[in-house]
DNA sequence: TTCGTCATGTAATGGGTTACATGATTAC
DNA sequence: GTAATCATGTAACCCATTACATGACGAA
């Protein structure tokens, strides 16, 4: 949520009820957003210095409260692509909500997540194939029906990355050196 | 989570780790569970007496430790498989976490369930083709990755839908009255 | 004897969810 | 005038995440 506030302030700055509205429609499919937890991620970031309002301090205007990111807010964006671990590739939802902010990152910590996620599908694909063997038959209509979506958006995953990948690879000139055996 | 672990202890009675492995197993794609959220859910569900631990009380035996479905228990998950609000036809994990219990479901909630998850996807599709129109040309690449990944995903997910609502009509005689016109 | 995996938990921390509460402005 | 949508927040509650801590058992 921080990520996705920082990212979406560092376009251009917005008002929580505009920053609601962009989350709604550009990451819509990959989490929801309240203003339960919009509201006082805005405070926290403001608290911490990442961000900071227009109107005169002391004065709390009920209207357009616009949220303005600092070069705190940015080291902080910063720092909280660069560290993304395994939560990232593993999860879905936690990858996709980064996927708009690509641009930001250096492109080997692009590379490190796109190859994350491959490998963790693929990790995944592997060990369903080997649970689907063992329960084969034993398993109801319902469950056979999930099985199936998951091994289809599995592989469907893999080529989509591997468009990305390559994508990557052919302008992007990776950043990882190229490999020992390869000269 | 509770929803998860009442349902597999309805298929037979287990200890705390293969609990974990069957959900690993079985939902892995739809949602992490670690031992750290487990091990109190299951000691939740205990405390309300939703499950019981078949040894003498008094004593921690450090190993299989092994729980088991009480009639509460069952009443519990049947509630909590019907009170199944919105947030589990707009969080696809949610979704696909209840899947597997369909079968435990009357007709009419499965209908509801796998109806009301249709139409939320649907909306968001159109949502979605609005919003690109609009903002059509000015995103990058990973940005327009995401919209095709999510387009994709929903046309899918809607086929899949309605394989299942098709079959769920043709041999379940829905629960559904006919429709007032239909005669 | 050491590695993997079986097996069970706790503690702190933090953040999300739901529901509530309020009011201005715009369009019909 | 009234409905929709713009706009901002709070409070309580709960639960998930991460990291830590421990130890037995089987196979090599």
């Amino acid at each position: 949520m921080e990520l996705a506030v920082l990212g979406l302030l560092k376009e251009k700055p917005m008002h929580g009820y505009e920053l609601k509205k962009r989350l709604a429609e550009q990451l819509g499919a990959f989490g929801r957003f309240s203003y339960g937890s919009l509201y006082p991620t805005l405070k926290r970031l403001a608290r911490n210095g990442a961000v900071e309002m227009d109107y005169a301090k002391g004065e709390t205007p009920r209207r357009q409260n616009v949220y303005r990111i600092t070069d705190a807010g940015d080291a902080l964006f910063a720092q909280l692509l660069d560290e993304s671990g395994p939560s990232v590739t593993e999860e879905r939802n936690a990858f996709m909500v980064r996927l708009p902010f690509f641009r930001y990152m250096k492109p080997d910590t692009r590379m490190r997540l796109l190859e994350g996620r491959r490998g963790y599908v693929q990790l995944r694909l592997t060990k369903m194939a080997t649970s689907m063997k063992k329960a084969k038959d034993k398993v109801d209509s319902y469950t056979e029906a999930l099985e199936r979506y998951a091994v289809d958006e599995a592989e469907h995953d893999i080529r989509w990355l591997d468009d990305m990948l390559e994508a990557e690879r052919r302008n992007g000139n990776s950043g990882a050196p190229t490999p020992e055996g390869a000269r």
